[in-house]
DNA sequence: CGGGCGTTTGAATCAAATCAATTGGAGTGG
DNA sequence: CCACTCCAATTGATTTGATTCAAACGCCCG
């Protein structure tokens, strides 16, 4: 499943070891979007207030940095949506994540020193840029801060273990159903959502192609589950959440409407 | 350092219309073997030396933790293989990574503070425990450390986008030419490799059923690519790494068969 | 208004999944 | 040692979900 949330690890509080109930294996995530928000606003705050940064406001289809670039920097995401495109010596390219409010950029860089990806705004965007000898100092002074810094690297490497799982196991209905929850519970609104990129593009990020894409949007409309705005097929609104969830699982099993209850 | 080649236009355009004019856009990853190596004895070394540790071997199908674990260590893969599960609310679960010598295992946990996966051991194998809180200490004192353990969770979020890349844009073949290629480049031998899976497994890696696994494996070998041991058929040789790679080449674009040389 | 692009939808095709049968080792126990 | 089971793997026949090919439609913008 797409959706990951994160622990208020802000305070300096060591970390409170709850025993996971063995009965079921992963935690629970719903309910936990104040939460969230509440953890993207503490790192926005943060890292304003210890760090020197600088702004940076691009448009649709600027690059934040290309592959190749030298890694100086890491960015977060104030505002605006981000993707990150990797590319391929033979010219496969693929969007490989998407980036939100509170979203870091620039990870791809650090093993080399050099990115490995373009990452480019998909509308109006700001980003807050953070020398990177000048984070990792602050990080040794302030332990909060470097789990900060971890625990968003680790979040980003759950969501591409997502990616992967949805791209490999789910069918292609259910895989745009899964992409627009997971658009909708990261995005700023889960109810009423604008996509900033084409068919093609989604199809791209998800493995298959955009007639693909388009089929399976319309079939999603057509069972009530979304339904586009009056004007234009990139807005659409989303009729309930758990609706979409359910169907994912009715795509994995048929028989699975009543045990997805609880 | 890299030029760069294309134009910074902002939309990608669809995959497959160009024919991979950008060849020298990353970093060439062959020809980096000793330097691979280097690394790894490097990781070892500094973190025996900097670190209190508690060594722990474990069997094929142990367990090094397991998803719902409370997160207190990492774990650097001394010797043997193992692979992470990831397991979705509903029961699916894959294998989303592999990890060799010299690789960290457990940042899927840093950020809840609980893991979110199973990693379990593939054949004989030894970890390195350290502590987590220890680890974050050291690292506060020593940049090298910090920009290791970087470095490392950057090198894994970029496996897991090869991954995906290779899942989204490859036909079942070529995903399994390059899946050899992978472990031959990372496990200790490049020539002959032996994979402690089941061919369901591998199929489960790859997004593919175990049927199309066994078939891929059977026409490679038929090219001459590849060969079976004498007896059992978990251990292959590989005649040609180079030839793998252009195996894949000539999947995606028929006609590129002169182009992969340089 | 018309051209260009993104989208939708249908029909034909294809790659991979499914169904099914067989082989081959590994392990067990007589 | 052989007969036996069990499970992994191979291979073939068939089906199916997704791609490809093709034609239309709608929207934005000069």
């Amino acid at each position: 499943m797409l959706t990951r949330t994160t622990s208020p690890t802000s305070t300096t509080s060591t970390s409170h070891s709850k025993p996971a109930p063995q009965g079921q294996r992963m935690p629970a995530r719903h309910l936990q979007r104040p939460l969230v928000a509440q953890t993207i606003a503490d790192t926005l705050r943060m890292v304003e207030r210890k760090l020197p940064l600088s702004r940076r406001v691009l448009h649709a289809g600027d690059a934040v940095y290309r592959a190749g670039d030298a890694m100086r920097s890491l960015y977060l995401v104030n505002s605006g949506i981000f993707k990150t495109i990797s590319l391929a010596a033979d010219g496969r390219e693929q969007v490989v994540s998407l980036h939100f409010k509170g979203d870091w950029l620039g990870f791809d860089g650090i093993a080399d020193a050099q990115h490995a990806c373009d990452v480019v705004a998909m509308d109006v965007g700001e980003v807050w840029c953070v020398g990177y000898a000048a984070l990792m100092q602050a990080c040794a002074e302030d332990l909060s801060l470097m789990a900060l810094l971890n625990g968003a690297m680790s979040r980003q490497l759950g969501f591409s273990r997502d990616s992967l799982l949805s791209v490999c196991t789910l069918p292609a209905d259910a895989r745009v159903a899964e992409f627009l929850r997971y658009w909708a519970d990261r995005g700023l609104r889960n109810d009423q959502i604008s996509l900033p990129m084409t068919r093609a593009e989604i199809g791209n990020h998800l493995g298959m192609k955009l007639e693909t894409v388009s089929r399976a949007l319309s079939r999603l409309a057509r069972e009530g589950l979304i339904s586009f705005a009056t004007l234009g097929r990139r807005d659409l609104q989303i009729q309930d959440v758990a609706a979409l969830a359910a169907f994912v699982q009715r795509a994995i099993n048929p028989l699975a409407a009543a045990v997805a209850l609880h």
